[in-house]
RNA sequence: GCGAGAGUGGCGGAAUGGCAGACGCGCUGGACUUAGGAUCCAGUCCGCCUUUGGCGGAUGGGGGUUCAAGUCCCCCCUCUCGCACCA
């Protein structure tokens, strides 16, 4: 038998038995609550990892103690198994990329079921299976038909090593998050997502989440950028078109003295051509263009520019200001031309130090003489309008909408709004993805695969390389296709899809698994629809969570939905760590590779003790859940998981602390084994009014109750949950079973009311262990069928309690009184009382505070 | 630079404006033991006083509000995360 007690037969056990009753399988049940409980879908990496367990471990608490609060729980889960970690390893291992991928996703299922978590797995979802991305492929069309995806050629990040583009969250630095390589632009055509059609409903909708932790909301504003302005016109002296630039400041439009392009701006080129600055603009945009993006765009990179030769007309002026191109104006944003004020603006201002260009204010801080010679920074604030015409004088936030409401009388500009949100690139030069349903026809263009052909399925035979295009250029089978309007020879896009694709929509797909006709079954969805609580981590803060609600509002406007937001609630665990030992000569190193006088075993060195950092292979501070599992089982690491933080905090591991649950279950088994006689024989109940020797236990037990609840309803606070458990456990350890006769019954009724409490109030930490102390009690059925514990207020609340008596603040004694002793009743026991007395002598009282239930502080006037 | 969050014993962490340090880890002592790395019991913020006991100090630093501040307000310091030439 295992150590402490026997988990892993206890565990297999009940995990047996769960699946043969189909203990957590959900079904739509129309006239019960219901509760859609979702955590993150993993990638089958192979093996699970530690915040897998944590993320999961909170969910599994929440969805076993809903159910026991009556809810109807769907709680499923899935794999998110399509990327290119598939095709490293197919190249690494020899082997097929869904063959390392399902063989990774049953070793993984097995390690779930053995954490005892309470899926529905009948409703499992696996993306790389064509019963799901058919689906992905259905509303990628149907997107497409709405005019919501796109093809367009633009510049891109492409990772070499990778071999495809990665999304913007994948570069980190300027280099690959995955292999480190430096992120190149490249000129690719690829599908777009019209994410930024929905802008203003993704970013408004961020104030009715109420639910979302505002960390979350913070970063998705901020990556969806809105600013509101105006595009204004600027004319070009002796030509026909005009620079149409965009600003926020249009109040400062009267200090605009010269414009900047981007170097991508089309005009910028033209605009020299025949002048002197012809060679020179020449040469400096074909420097930006090799120039690394990432560094170029980075804030503390130097501002350079040459001039085109080019001059236009400040529209509000009327004078000529002259043209440049710079660096620092980027072309994807606004219109990739700007107005310099550089008395408004530190930018320009910097810029305009450096070339010697004029200066002129337009907007200066209230009640001050400022002068533009005198300018060492710009005036960035609001302030009064200066050498602004009919505005001057004006207050800046007023000219801001007098001038845009001239500019547009004037047809000279118009409100403008923009968005830093960018198009949705989803095309990825790759293999193991969703296959993007089009085809190219020489005749009829770009067709879409007919609704009767899907899915398009991913081939198997194919060569992974990590060399050239996508391995599916070189599969002929696949490529060459009639054209399926004309008939004739036409070619299939050999892209696939990006992942965070088929994680927009497999919350949907849970709702109805199996359905045939569409991507979701209509009843089912809006029976469970929206998830009511979402849990994952941080670090999809912005992509994932915003491309989902992306999808969210899209599939509404299909009709295939009816709700406006995916996740009512979000909670964001922290991250797993641990700390780290690393050695000068062999660098980071394993626990075991240090000995205990903290030296390196190969060389003997003192190692360092680092910082305590996410658990990661490479810094080689990881917890493998497996050997949790069999050294504890999976109630202890799940509770360990629940016990040492808070869920939305950071979680220090600690082996001693895992230990430490370890116990705390362990002496759970005990004192039920040292009793277990007790609880075969039948026991009488007493009324709580009758109890008196078994009276605190009882009321233990019930405030544990009320505490237990709240602590997991409210704030998901599983850390003070368990402590309070703890409590209840120290307390029965504590209670005395033996007395006189006539308190026999009492006590044994106390006694077994406790255990039975802590029991189910324990099972949604550690549900194998308390089912089996269930069925040991002499319980029928499963502990998860039992209804939570409700408590009575009125037991909860004691009748005596401990009152504080303070003075000067100072606590100089403690009272025990009654509960419901009135204000004056309080005030005349302090004062009576001797302690007080004596500290009261010469000094004059000025006040009492009475605060009832609580404490009396008595206000002195000094001595 | 901007934004968000955090700073409490040796450690993880508790505290509707009302006894700071619950609970756990670690540590100390004791009991039971052939043994203890099992278990049980007691102790464990710091300083001072002669004890039972008591006094004083203590929540990053400094001010303030209040009868009362870890908690509210202002200033400063440190750390973590996110964004960062966004016009």
């Amino acid at each position: 038998m295992a150590r402490g007690y026997d988990f892993k037969a206890i565990e297999a056990k009940w995990q047996r038995a769960w699946e043969e009753s189909g203990a957590f399988a959900a079904t739509e049940e129309p006239e019960r609550r219901k509760f859609y409980l979702l955590e993150m879908y993993p990638y089958p990496s192979g093996r699970i990892h530690m915040g897998h367990v944590r993320n999961y471990a909170i969910g599994d608490v929440l969805a076993r103690f809903l159910r026991m609060r009556g809810y109807n729980v769907l709680h499923p889960m899935g794999w998110d198994s399509f990327g290119l970690p598939a095709e490293n390893a197919a190249i690494e291992h020899r082997t097929h990329p869904a063959k390392w991928t399902n063989d990774n996703i049953a070793y993984m299922r097995i390690q779930l079921k053995r954490m005892g978590f309470s899926y529905d797995w009948r409703r499992e979802i696996t993306c790389s299976d064509p019963s799901y991305y058919r689906w992905g492929q259905w509303l990628f069309l149907k997107l497409y038909e709405k005019g919501l995806v796109y093809k367009k050629s633009t510049a891109v990040n492409w990772c070499e090593m990778c071999r495809t583009v990665l999304a913007n969250e994948q570069v980190e630095g300027g280099l690959c998050w995955r292999d480190g390589t430096p992120v190149v632009q490249k000129e690719l055509p690829g599908w777009f997502f019209r994410i930024t059609a929905y802008a203003e409903e993704l970013l408004s909708g961020l104030d009715n989440l109420a639910g979302w932790p505002e960390p979350v909301k913070v970063m998705q504003r901020n990556w969806i950028g809105k600013s509101v302005g105006a595009e204004v016109r600027f004319p070009l002296v002796d030509r026909q078109e005009a620079l149409t630039i965009f600003t926020t400041r249009q109040d400062t439009l009267f200090g605009a003295t010269f414009m900047v392009l981007a170097p991508e701006h089309p005009h910028a080129l033209a605009l020299a051509q025949g002048t002197a600055q012809e060679q020179q603009v020449r040469g400096f945009i074909a420097r930006m263009k090799l120039e690394d993006r990432i560094k170029r765009v980075a804030a503390d990179t130097a501002k350079e520019g040459v001039f085109t030769g080019a001059y236009a007309i400040n529209p509000l002026t009327r004078r000529r200001i002259p043209v440049w191109i710079s660096n620092f104006v980027l072309p994807e944003y606004g219109t990739g031309a700007i107005m310099a004020v550089p008395s408004n603006d530190q930018r320009d201002f910097e810029f305009a130090k450096k070339y010697g260009l004029p200066i002129r204010l337009a907007v200066k801080p209230v009640g001050t003489d400022l002068d533009e010679r005198d300018l060492q920074q710009a005036y960035e604030g609001e302030g009064v309008l200066v050498n602004s015409s009919l505005f001057t004088g004006m207050d800046s936030q007023q000219a801001r909408e007098a001038i845009v409401d001239f500019l547009e009388r004037e047809g000279i500009g118009k409100r403008t709004v923009h968005y830093r949100l960018r198009d949705w690139g989803i095309s990825r030069q790759r293999y193991w993805g969703n296959p993007i349903p089009m085809i190219y026809c020489e005749g009829c263009g770009t067709v879409p695969v007919p609704y009767q052909d899907l899915p398009v399925i991913l081939p198997h035979d194919v060569q992974i390389t990590m060399k050239g295009g996508s391995p599916l250029q070189k599969v002929p089978g696949y490529v060459d296709v009639p054209c399926p309007r004309c008939g004739g020879p036409a070619r299939r896009e050999t892209d696939t899809m990006d992942t965070f694709v088929d994680s927009s929509w497999y919350f949907l797909r849970f709702t109805s698994p199996g359905a045939e006709d569409g991507p979701v079954a209509p009843a089912r969805v809006n029976y469970w629809m929206p998830v009511d609580q979402y849990i994952g981590g941080i670090e999809h803060a912005v992509l994932h969570l915003l491309y989902a609600r992306f999808f969210t509002k899209a599939v509404r406007d299909l009709s295939l939905i009816a709700v406006d937001e995916p996740f009512s609630r979000l909670l964001t665990q922290g991250m797993v760590c641990k700390e780290t030992y690393r050695c000068a000569e062999h660098g980071f190193r394993l626990p075991e590779e240090v000995d205990a006088e903290r030296c390196c075993r190969a060389c003997g060195r003192s190692v360092q003790v680092g910082r305590i950092e996410k658990m990661s292979k490479s810094k080689k501070n990881v917890v493998d859940p497996e050997d949790l599992l069999s050294q504890y089982g999976a109630d202890t690491a799940r509770l360990f998981c629940l016990f040492a933080a808070p869920p939305e905090r950071d979680l220090e591991w600690s082996d001693q602390g895992v230990e430490g649950s370890f116990r705390f279950l362990c002496r759970i088994v005990r004192i039920i084994e040292d009793q277990e006689a007790l609880f075969k024989e039948p026991i009488s109940s007493v009324p709580f009014q009758r109890l008196i020797v078994g009276r605190a236990l009882y009321r233990r037990a019930q405030q544990t109750i009320k505490r237990v609840t709240e602590d997991i309803e409210d704030e998901f606070h599983f850390n003070t949950a368990i402590s309070a458990l703890m409590e209840l456990t120290n307390e029965i350890g504590r209670f005395e079973l033996k007395g006189a006769e006539d308190e026999v019954d009492e006590r044994r009724f106390a006694y077994s009311y406790a255990v039975e409490t802590l029991l189910l109030l324990l099972s949604p930490f550690a549900p194998h262990l308390c089912e089996e102390l269930w069925e040991r009690l002499g319980r029928s059925g499963s502990i998860f069928q039992a209804p939570w514990p409700g408590y009575d207020p009125a037991v909860v609340a004691a009748e005596e309690i401990v009152v504080v008596i303070q003075i000067d603040g100072k606590v100089r004694s403690r009272l025990v009184m009654a509960a419901d002793a009135d204000e004056t009743a309080m005030r005349e026991a302090a004062l009576a009382d001797e302690r007080v007395r004596g500290w009261l002598q010469e000094r004059s009282i000025r006040k009492v505070v009475v605060i009832p239930k609580k404490l009396v502080n008595i206000v002195t006037g000094g001595i």
